[in-house]
DNA sequence: ATTATCTATAGATCTATAGATAATGC
DNA sequence: ATTATCTATAGATCTATAGATAATGC
């Protein structure tokens, strides 16, 4: 597998046990079998990353940091209210598009082992809060106005996750059901990404 | 743990089993373990399901089957569609509340292992699919009457479900992140099921 | 007799490390 | 010399089964 013809073999650590992670999640994953798919034996992920929780842990932080920067850090630009916030939806979207196993990999890893959260909050800091905030006085300001019912931002923020890690999340539940083909099935993204904008703003009519 | 005074060993594996398989999922739960909480010796476990995997999926059936139960095949009462809708929301909700862990369970699970559907499939028949016709077939009637915008069954019932699993799937990430007490995240629930109905009945209009 | 429960163990893992050898940088 | 890579192995698992013993049902 993989002809990582002599990039780095850290990288290609790296690299082969992100996608083992993904894949399998943390537990079902071995650092024998990330060795494996790259191609050099087992002692040199430890060489390299001391411990496979180590390992795990560097790659998680990325991928959370992907994630959160899609919706918070997207779609600042001087636009009407709801325009911007269509584009932080659309945006967050086609992100976990990018990686749709992300949603999974969150939930059952944050879900089996929520001490994880700590390592991330050290890593991202204030910003994510601080973003939150600035979209919670965005969205008081629209209410205010009367433009957008009464809503808090957490409710707000459930509601773009929720609707946005369906259809990655029950990707493979959907696809057996329906026999949908992988063609078929990027439609039914296109159309879900829609669907999802029109949801939340409907939601959103005073 | 477990003051099993003698129950049933049967059956306080398959309960401690439960518990431990919907906590830290399949792979991260081991015979012992659960030997161990039941307060017998591992070689039983093995006596009365044989492996773990069929001890596993005798669970893993069950819950399923619950967790469909309670929006398939429930509000068909004579009533206003959406007053029916909305009772078929919050039964689903009201299922999940009483078994949290389900969610996550499910998604890891088929995710991982998407082999587990068509045991599935066995076990509940065609009853689900005709439960998801029926819905169709008055959805569709609604649409005609123009009462409701054009949307498939499959957009509908994936909107439902992903809203009403999503402050399950995150309870560790938002108890942690707002430090939200059980009895505040109660009421965010209920909050949140109201909430629920509310973004999807406004998302039906035309 | 049959069923339930236990002890013991084989055979596969798996993680982490020690220590040998090969490759590279000066 | 230093860094990268390998082989080998200790020590913990874990699942499944064989075979002994205890409990129960007739």
């Amino acid at each position: 597998m993989s002809i990582n013809t002599k990039q780095n073999m850290e990288e290609a650590i790296l690299e082969q046990a992100t996608a083992l992670f993904l894949e399998k999640g943390f537990k079902a994953t071995s650092t024998s079998e990330i060795a494996r798919v790259v191609g050099c034996n087992q002692a040199l992920v430890h060489y390299y990353y001391r411990t496979k929780e180590r390992l795990f842990e560097a790659i998680f932080q990325k991928k959370i940091k992907f994630f959160l920067s899609s919706l918070l850090y997207i779609g600042n630009e001087d636009l009407p209210y709801k325009e911007k916030l269509a584009k932080k939806i659309e945006s967050h979207f086609e992100a976990i598009r990018l990686e749709p196993k992300l949603p999974l990999f969150f939930f059952s890893e944050l879900g089996m082992n929520p001490e994880r959260l700590k390592a991330v909050r050290e890593t991202l800091g204030d910003l994510p809060q601080e973003a939150i905030e600035q979209m919670n006085r965005e969205l008081q300001d629209e209410i205010k106005k009367g433009s957008v019912r009464p809503i808090t931002i957490y409710d707000l923020l459930m509601t773009i996750v929720s609707l946005n890690i369906i259809a990655f999340l029950g990707e493979p539940i959907f696809k057996t059901i329906t026999r949908i083909s992988d063609e078929e099935y990027q439609l039914l993204l296109d159309r879900r990404k829609i669907e999802n904008v029109h949801i939340i703003l409907s939601s959103l009519e005073p």
